[in-house]
DNA sequence: CTTTTCGGTTTCGATTCGCTACTTAAATGC
DNA sequence: GCATTTAAGTAGCGAATCGAAACCGAAAAG
């Protein structure tokens, strides 16, 4: 009944990854999600281009619906048809996706995918997904340190870098 | 029986996605990568860390030992004990481990975690995951294009935007 | 030489996955 | 206007996976 000397160890790790993975962590989600990225919009063009069974592509959808990543919209021309779109928040995992991407094209399969994804103005690709400081350095393992609120300078700015 | 005229756009899709989530994509295993990140070397403490239950547990290591994320070997100064460790095939999800964890953090949990990660040298945390071209800019959703290779300026030095 | 620790494996019930067939409502063809 | 096709799902059901708890073998500790 002692109490543990590592208890505040285990505290450590109270952090926003499980509630990600919640959402997305999920067979398939990823990669409906990387169709909604590369314009899909409707059931029978996920279903065809991805391959999933039609049920769990149905279950899919309404969780992603459901937490916010995409909007689910009748279309007025043909209301048959419903009508994906990714929101502002499923918008926001375009780097989480691009860095697992990155990751398998430089450990698993070795190719560059395509499409590619290009900044508009110059059509080069976009940068390596970094670990970067505040400064825009790229920081390598060995500048990385794992520290307790109270060790973190916020600086002046306050607490920008949650945004 | 008519050629479809979209095929072009279905491979559009051929990308190394589905490679990175064959190893990373089942339940379990970025929990078990991000405490490996925060320092866990053993069994037991996978185990009662994450609460995980043991033969998923067993199963997901030695998955990712068998695709080179983590190195299994026995210690030696007691020789029940075996430690895990990342390889640098694993170290290189790190960016993609905080891109999902910032993300969780601003629309999931909206807390900063604990601990943070620093740039040692300043002890500030480091920055927002983003979208970069390849000079560092921030890119936003309007500045992005995703564009077919034979399209893609790959620059004068060659396919340095892949490592 | 008995007990505890470490890293698992086994068992078994509960979920989840995924294939196929079916359904419902709306559009299209004739 | 009626039959057909299309879009977006549901339903049923066997296979695979998950997860809690008990068990196990080897090595270290007391």
């Amino acid at each position: 009944m002692d109490a543990k000397l590592r208890e505040p160890l285990r505290d450590l790790v109270k952090c926003s990854l499980p509630a990600a993975l919640e959402v997305m962590g999920e067979r398939w989600s990823f990669m409906i999600l990387r169709a909604a990225f590369n314009g899909l919009h409707h059931f029978e063009e996920f279903q065809s281009e991805l391959g999933i069974a039609r049920n769990i592509l149905a279950n899919r959808l309404g969780r992603l619906v459901e937490h916010g990543i995409l909007t689910r919209t009748a279309v007025a021309a043909d209301r048959r048809k419903i009508q994906y779109e990714l929101t502002e928040k499923g918008a926001a995992l375009l780097p989480t996706m691009l860095a697992l991407r990155q990751w398998g094209e430089r450990w698993e399969t070795g190719f560059r995918a395509s499409p590619v994804l290009v900044d508009k103005r110059d059509m080069r690709p976009i940068a390596p997904i970094d670990v970067r400081a505040w400064d825009g350095r790229v920081l390598t393992k060995h500048e990385l340190l794992w520290a307790l609120p109270e060790d973190v300078d916020y600086g002046e700015a306050g607490l920008r870098a949650a945004e």
